[in-house]
DNA sequence: GCCAACGTTGGC
DNA sequence: GCCAACGTTGGC
């Protein structure tokens, strides 16, 4: 089983809004960058962990966790034209976009801000934390998974 | 709202 | 296949 980060913009898509889902889960639609696509869809696999991420706000940081319920498949908001995430390259029967289903399981008790993530010391190889990195989706290692839900 | 760091596009 | 122009992300 493997860990993983995925950002989403509060205003757009926070955890409340996921926990307000039938279920609490929902698909991840709208990832549409090859390498988050890629991992999404060669190594995301059912049961893996999830930080939900806040990003765009102030502050932005980790609030809670996701599991991964349905792996890898086709993204149909590429395929709706009145959709923002529409892409005419993309089609039925060779779709250029895939989402994942997640899950809620914890909202934390307070959110570890991004300026905790970086004092930490245990999370200095984190690739959250290079710098440029805008990937929406990151893997995180057992180890850094522990060490950020032990901040809370 | 600025801007650095990328990723993507398209002419050549 | 190069690379300049352009678009996007996301912290600040």
């Amino acid at each position: 089983m493997k860990y993983w980060l995925m950002k989403s913009e509060p205003v757009t898509f926070g955890i409340d809004h996921l926990i307000a889902c039938p279920k609490k889960t929902d698909h991840w639609d709208g990832i549409r960058n090859y390498q988050a696509r890629n991992m999404m869809r060669d190594e995301m696999r059912k049961g893996d962990g999830i930080l939900f991420y806040h990003s765009n706000c102030k502050p932005p940081g980790v609030v809670g966790t996701m599991e991964v319920v349905k792996e890898a498949y086709p993204d149909h908001t590429a395929l709706d034209p009145t959709s923002p995430y529409y892409d005419p390259k993309s089609s039925e029967d060779n779709p250029r976009w895939f989402m994942v289903n997640v899950k809620f399981k914890t909202k934390l008790s307070r959110m570890i801000s991004l300026e905790e993530l970086k004092e930490n010391p245990a999370l200095s190889g984190m690739q959250l934390l290079k710098p440029g990195n805008r990937l929406s989706i990151t893997p995180v290692t057992e180890e850094q998974w522990h060490a950020i839900l032990d901040m809370e």
